[in-house]
Order: C-alpha cells, then sequence, then structure tokens
DNA sequence: TTTACAATCAATTAATCTATTGATTGACGT
DNA sequence: ACGTCAATCAATAGATTAATTGATTGTAAA
C-alpha cells in the first residue's frame, strides 16, 4: 500500500489531529497551558488513573503538541510551544461556530447567562491601566504561583465566600481561571454578583493570555 | 456515566477534532477549499470509491466542518465557512513546527528544494502592483474556473510545456495551486526552471489566498 | 543494599472506527 | 409509471483505540 508524498504528510497531519480527538487529552493540554505538572498531578485533576494519564501523555507527546522533562524521580510535562494554544484556541473557535450544541451545554448549566459576558484582554489592559478594576484569579493557589496576570490577586474558588473582604467592594472584579471553558471562573462572577459585587469574567483564560505574548508574573 | 459540563464540551471539541484525524478527510477538506464539488468528482480526485467518500463527508458534515446542497440528482458539498481553512493552517503550522516528519518526506520527494523558497501573499500583491510577474494556476481548469487569483492565467501542469509560448519569458512566474502541499505548484517551477525561466512558487494556495480575505476571480 | 515511590510498559478486554458490499432513496428523463 | 443514475443507508468483518490490571524501570532516601 504505497503512498504519495501528500498522503504522507495529510497521515501526519491527521495524527496530530487525531492525537487532540480525545476529551481527556484536551483537558490535560488545558491544564498544561497553565504551566508543567507532573503526571500524577495532572491524572488526578483530571480523574484518570495515573497509567491511563501517562498513556494519553505519551500519545500528546508523540503528536509533538507536549515536552518532559525528569526531575528526580518526577517527570514533568508542558506544552511543546505556544502554537499548541493557538491551534486549540483555533479548534474551539471552529467548534463554536458550528456546533450549537456547545451554546445549548452551556446555557442549560450556566443559569444566568446575561451575567457572562466577557471582557476582551484589551478591555482588561486599559482599565486596569485607569486603575479601576481588581483582576481575580480563581485557580488554586499552586496555579497562580506558576504563572498569573500581572497584579492578579489570588483567591481560589473555594476560598472566594470567606476572603470576600479582600475585594474593594467599590472596584469591579473581572475574574478569570485557565480557559475559556473552565467553570471557576462562571462560578466567581455568579457568586460575587449574588454579594451585590459588580464582576464579569476575561473572555478565555490565562493560557490565551500567555500566548497572546501578554506579560506574565510569577511568585514563588 | 454522568458528564459535568466542561467534559461535554470538550467532547464536542475533540469531535471536531476527530473529523480533522484522518488524511482522506483532510484530503477531501483540500479539494473542498478549491470550490463546491460532487461527491462523485471528489471521490475520483480523492481516490475512494462513492459510498466511503459520501460515509467520510457525512463525517465533516456531522462535525459541522462542511455544508451541502442538493441541486437536480447531485449534492454538492463545500466548506462550512473560510473557518475550516483557518484551522487547517492551524493544524499545519503546529504539525510541520513539531513534525520532523513532514521536513523529511518533502525533502526526499522534491530534488531541488533551494528552488521552492516561497513567495508570500503581501509579495505576491506588490509584485503584480508593479506589473512585474505572471500568476500562474496550474490547477485543473475546472478549478480555476470556479475561482482563482485575479489576473492569474491558467495552464494546468499537463499541458504546461506545450502552453510556454503563452508565458513571458521576461516576466517572472508565481505559480500556486491548491494549498501548501499540492504537488503541481512544486513541478510547475521545477518545468519553468528547467527551461530557464525566473519562476517560484506561493506560499500556500488558493484556499488560504481566499481565507485571508484578499480578491478572488471567477470564470464561466 | 534495601525500600519506596513516580512513571512507564505490557497485556487484556471492550468499544469504536474504517472500508466494502449490496440494498434503498430521491430526482430526472422517457 | 418505468428505468436510470447520484447519493445515502445498512450491515459486516477487520483494524484501531481506550481503560484496566499487574509487572517493570528509574531515582532518591533509609
Amino acid at each position: 500500500m504505497s503512498m504519495g508524498p501528500k498522503q504522507a504528510i495529510l497521515a501526519e497531519f491527521a495524527g496530530v489531529a487525531r492525537a487532540l480527538g480525545h476529551a481527556h487529552r484536551l483537558e490535560l493540554l488545558e491544564h498544561l497551558g497553565q504551566g508543567e505538572r507532573g503526571v500524577d498531578a495532572l491524572a488526578a485533576r483530571v480523574g484518570l488513573s495515573l497509567a491511563n494519564a501517562s498513556q494519553h501523555l505519551q500519545q500528546l507527546r508523540r503528536a509533538g503538541l507536549v515536552a518532559n522533562r525528569r526531575d528526580g524521580k518526577f517527570i514533568y510535562y508542558r506544552l511543546a510551544d505556544d502554537g499548541v494554544t493557538d491551534l486549540l484556541t483555533a479548534l474551539r473557535r471552529q467548534s463554536e461556530r458550528n456546533l450549537a450544541e456547545v451554546d445549548r451545554i452551556r446555557r442549560g448549566y450556566f443559569a444566568h447567562r446575561d451575567s457572562f459576558e466577557p471582557v476582551s484582554r484589551e478591555e482588561l489592559l486599559e482599565r486596569v491601566g485607569a486603575g479601576l478594576v481588581t483582576v481575580l484569579d480563581v485557580r488554586p493557589q499552586d496555579e497562580y504561583g506558576q504563572g498569573h496576570l500581572p497584579g492578579a490577586i489570588n483567591i481560589p474558588l473555594g476560598e472566594l465566600q470567606d476572603r470576600l473582604a479582600e475585594l474593594d467592594p467599590d472596584r469591579e472584579v473581572i475574574a478569570y481561571c485557565r480557559g475559556a471553558y473552565c467553570v471557576f471562573a462562571f462560578e466567581a462572577v455568579a457568586a460575587l454578583r449574588a454579594q451585590g459585587r459588580k464582576a464579569r469574567r476575561l473572555v478565555d483564560g490565562f493560557p490565551e493570555w500567555k500566548a497572546a505574548g501578554l506579560p506574565v508574573a510569577t511568585s514563588f
């Protein structure tokens, strides 16, 4: 079964696409978009067995989408480059355009959908510059530590109720988390609004911010 | 087996990715990037049985990547929108970046690779504006008829040797065909150079030109 | 060395995907 | 109505992929 050069190249492309063709792998990539992670941590977050997560990660590696390094007895995975986030964004855009299904699911789940008009990255930069808003990172602390928006304060979603005092009541909050479909930012906005605060969420999340070449802060 | 909303959305995305995960479907999309096509014509060009092509096309349709219409007893398929080409471009970019394999295949096949530095769309527009170049479309006549670069002349690759007289020997030729991996443009450039002509190829091909929002001419 | 643990590997089963075959549907021309 | 042809549908066998289990490899600490 000989194949022309074009077919061979297309088969390579198809291999990359197939690597994206599984919800668990997309979720792994989403987490890796936050920064480097060990296999065990990834497995726990995505809810996979260790062996299963390992095998999915290896498929991603074979497709050239992620890379890894060993440090002591841990192996850390990361996205191969920022282009991966671009590809994921392209996939999301196209999927959103064509699949009413996505919208249906999201609307069905997030009750007050008019609450969720997202803020663009440009608008966020403007309003931060003018000192008008508080940027809130609702991801777990370790993800925040690995990289976050400059000036963002970190209150993981679970602690939000108890730490409301840390947020200036007179400033609008712009919340973000992992990505466009990370539930945390939606829920944070809902919770803050329930308290009478002004709150919106950033369009998509941290990986897209980083891939757009905007500044990133780290804190350790 | 209940699934959170995020998993459900990611499963939709994965479905779109999986639709791209087969060389035959990518080739079908490449042809559809040229314009509308009937099932039979597509099957013939890609080398599939009619039923097989039909089923692949239906998978693409379920993923929202293509649409179709009926005209008499024929059913014509087309790309759902220009965003599909963007997604394919993103997939190609990422694949190229990571897969040395692609380069190896291409270099193995196209002998004089230094001959093939591509011309950007911007450079082509500039040089056409200055009247310095002849734009050559080497696709089959019917694909040309369905849409081509403004001012391009159409000489299918097979007729190139016999119709060399139609090309001004003092002007450089910029050739293009279906896409970045369409063999025709490479071979046309090689053939023209073998005749002592100046020739280069356009980076990628017609669908990308169209997706970039640049003007398209049709002739029937 | 021994122990412990992170991660991978290997092997299995269940599920899904592919290509082919032959039957069926829908639309045109006679 | 009938035959024809484009395309889809339905059913199948073969191939590929996914998740689980238990064994194995590599590294660090006891």
